[in-house]
Parts: structure tokens; C-alpha cells; sequence
DNA sequence: CTAGGACATAGACATCTGTCAATATAGATG
DNA sequence: CATCTATATTGACAGATGTCTATGTCCTAG
């Protein structure tokens, strides 16, 4: 059964309820998950979520990240920006680092919407 | 462990190997990738892409699926071509009719890449 | 062969997107 | 306070994207 949605985010509320073959998805089902896609739908953003994902305890500095695009600085905080306002990317400040931790929870109701069988 | 790639289309060869938690993208991996989100990634080919994935044989002729939009025909037209040049959808002459079929396969290396757990 | 219907293509246009250089902010350090 | 370092914001710009109208292509029916 479909669990509570009441205390889950955009990102896992948009995400959480009928994987693609299981029935057409509504406007609005379709206009909330779009955003979602779009945020992963860049190769720049998808290396920085599984930089970030891959990385010991899902999270990672910028200082970690920058160093592995040839990319300017404020391109990848620009990226970073957007993972985080589509909620796929945690922010929290320590000191002078800014963390960014991947939200597994927001992926994996993501990659069921997409590729689970009907049933 | 992995299988073999050489008998996969494009679209499966991208998603089926590593999870995106599992460990960093490569740069060919993240490219290979990142287009067959952003064919999904927008709200009228979401849409799309379930319409023809839930209709009985995952399979659709372009007069069922155009009526549920408030979209003009060449429009509906262009969104399945971005699908079915991202290799998401299969596509097919029947007389007058034209049939798009949904790579479930595609669809759910995707979606295991994007959304499965490490192991 | 001619006409009609289903779908695709071409071209135009406004908007969105990815990138950069320049600048701002904010915490640490002298 | 003054400076350095890490990150964000701003503004600019080229190129991509979604939509439309107009037109083309291809099959089927008379």
C-alpha cells in the first residue's frame, strides 16, 4: 500500500506513487516529476549526484566536487544550485565547506517511478 | 555481474551498469546518459511515455495518444520522435497508423541506474 | 487517378539553459 | 581591522528547446 506522503519532500512526494506502465500519469503528477528529471537530465549534474552519492556517508564538499570538471567555479555551484532546489541534493553549511548530501530516498522513489515493473 | 552489452540499443547500453550511488560516472557514462533524461524529462513526454507503456501490449498508435493533449499534432509528433531517437520508444508503420512501443528494458535499466541501492 | 486522412517535416519565434567573467558574501586568520 | 579562502550571485551571451502554422508524404478508398 502507498505509504503517508505527509512528511516526505516535493521531490518524494512527486515521485513515490505509480511507476510509468502502472497508468497514465496525471498533468499534474507529470508536471511535478518533470522538474526532477531536469535536474538529473544534465551529464554535469548527473557525475556531481553520483560524485556526491558515491562518496562516504552520501555527502561531499564543493572542494571535493569542483576539482574533478573543467568547469569554472561558479558553473558548478550553479549545478550544485539546481540539484538542490529540485531536492535531490541536501545543503548544509560547516565553517567555511558547504556539504551537499545526496537524499537516497528522493532517488530511489524517482528510479521506481521510472523503471519498476507494473506490479 | 554484468551482462553482456553487445546484443543492447544505445539506450540500454547507457543505464544498465552502475548504479549512481555505486560509484562515480564516468564523463562518457554521465553523456550516454543524461539524454535519455532529458527525453523523459518534460512533462508532456512523461505523459507520453506512460500512455503508451500502460495501453495493452505497451503499445500505442499516435490517434490514441494525441486526443489527451491540448497540443497541436505536429507538436505530439516532435515529443515522440525526441522519444523514439533517445531510444525509449520503439515506432512502427501499420497501414495509415503509426504504433509506438515502449522499451521497457530501457526504461528500467534507467531507473535502475538512477534509483537502485548500492548492491 | 483523385481525394481524404494520418502523420512527419520545415521554418519561425519566444523562452529556457549552460557557461563564463566579475563581483559579492561570509567565515577564518593574522 | 585587513586579508585570505570557499562558495554564491549577477549579468551577459550563444545555443538548445517547446510551440505553432504551413506544407509535405504516404497510405487507402472511391
Amino acid at each position: 500500500m502507498p505509504k503517508s506522503l505527509a512528511v516526505l519532500s516535493p521531490a518524494e512526494t512527486a515521485a513515490c506513487c505509480s511507476p510509468l506502465s502502472g497508468g497514465p500519469l496525471s498533468r499534474e503528477q507529470a508536471e511535478q516529476v518533470a522538474p526532477l528529471l531536469k535536474a538529473l537530465a544534465d551529464p554535469v549534474r548527473l557525475r556531481l549526484m553520483s560524485l556526491v552519492a558515491s562518496h562516504p556517508g552520501s555527502e561531499a564538499c564543493v572542494c571535493d566536487l569542483a576539482g574533478a570538471f573543467d568547469l569554472s567555479q561558479p558553473t558548478i555551484s550553479h549545478h550544485l544550485k539546481v540539484l538542490h532546489e529540485s531536492g535531490l541534493l541536501d545543503r548544509e553549511k560547516r565553517g567555511v565547506w558547504v556539504y551537499y548530501s545526496a537524499r537516497t530516498q528522493a532517488l530511489s522513489s524517482l528510479g521506481a517511478l521510472i523503471g519498476d515493473p507494473p506490479q
